[in-house]
DNA sequence: GGGAAAACTTAGCTTCGGCTAAATTCAATT
DNA sequence: AATTGAATTTAGCCGAAGCTAAGTTTTCCC
């Protein structure tokens, strides 16, 4: 398919999927909401729902939010692939630092031609997951299932396996990146420090040392 | 250096650079050729020359047209390296045909970073010349020279080497890959036809077959 | 159930980079 | 030197996508 919306467009289609995708259950998602995440005002954001809807990208019903549509969601999820193809192939292919990529890649899904994601995605064997551990959906729109549950969510003595991280914040990615707490490592949640305290864990391959995790670092780690 | 540039201006100076270097003799470049080279009508030219002008990228005097700064043919050239780099990287790396590297390069030379753009000359091995045989700026604004002679302006009998080969159809750069008419081939001229008729030619590859190039053809091969 | 606060929309403005139509300037020929 | 045709610029408009400020709605709490 051929993407006829312009980056502006693709990038609220992309948020609104996201916001979509985190949220516990299915519902309209919020104009506010769309604003945050893109770092646009509110007014912004209104206008350009309005033009989704207009356009049948979107179910926009004024002060409740809107909803992608099947064709929203389909432009949505091909920026998503284009996105996570390109940062499993920067990693790979060019060596650009885990916590570089994301940002490479935000300005080239927008650019990359159905020639080059195909030729991406076969050179890397059709990966289903990009580098931080984040499904990468498939050209019918399919999309491996994730977890949900954060370290932050683990309690007292739990171990668990590291599924993706959060990928927009290189300080952070760097961070966890330093400590271990990579996709497919093993952690163990030694201690949860008071109410909104750090955690305490311990990363299976670096059984000496305890790290001592904000809840932003722990909220940034699905675990399974 | 980084370009605070936006893409319609770099295609402007992209469009300047190239029209004067195509050029016999220096000398400012007119709005109307501009125009033409961008598909952009003369008063969209006179604007952005104007705008360029006033950000010192170029100097137009009106009803005279325009001409690089020094920070203006920066720029250019930057644009260009990122536009060869990339048509290079397309047809090595990823196998993407010589005749379709020109157009993707076209809209992923605004948006390559630094960081990448010396990733892919590293891996590349700091090339001189794109797949077409132009050659490649480098990171200090150095561009190698080029032929300006066309196999039109070859004599009955003459042999060359062909040097590069226009790269914005490709049509035409179907074809001359076709009959064998790629940088660094040995053709020769066996007779020119009447007045604006055909050429025919040998590649030296394929001595058996003669082939007839319009002058279309003959006037996109610079030779040496 | 009434207000205040929060969420959202509307109105109106800005910058970019296009466009057409109407001047204006330049060049070339008589 | 005047005139005509080509080249160029000016004027004024458009659509994207952003913004602020000023309304509206909705929600939530007492």
């Amino acid at each position: 398919m051929v993407l006829t919306t312009t980056p502006a467009a693709q990038d609220y289609l992309k948020a609104i999927h996201a916001i979509e995708w985190e949220a516990p259950e299915p519902g309209p998602v919020s104009t506010t909401a769309v604003a945050e995440r893109l770092g646009v005002s509110a007014a912004s954001a209104t206008n350009m729902l309005k033009k989704l809807d207009s356009m049948g990208l979107v179910v926009q019903v004024p002060y409740r939010g809107a909803e992608l549509t099947d064709a929203g969601r389909k432009i949505a999820l091909e920026v998503v692939r284009h996105h996570r193809l390109l940062e499993t192939y920067l990693a790979e292919a060019l060596g650009v630092p885990w916590d570089e990529v994301h940002a490479e890649a935000e300005v080239l899904e927008h650019v990359l031609s159905e020639r080059l994601e195909d030729r991406i995605a076969a050179l890397l064997g059709n990966p289903e997951w990009d580098p931080h551990g984040h499904p990468i959906p498939g050209k019918d729109g399919s999309m491996p299932a994730a977890s949900r549950r954060t370290l932050w969510d683990g309690g007292d003595g739990e171990r668990v396996a590291v599924e993706r991280v959060s990928d927009d914040d290189p300080e952070v990615l760097r961070y966890l990146a330093g400590v271990g707490v990579t996709p497919g490592a093993e952690v163990e949640v030694v201690r949860r420090g008071p109410v909104a305290g750090p955690l305490f864990v311990r990363v299976a391959d670096r059984a000496d040392d305890v790290e001592a995790l904000s809840r932003e670092l722990a909220e940034a780690v699905w675990v399974s």
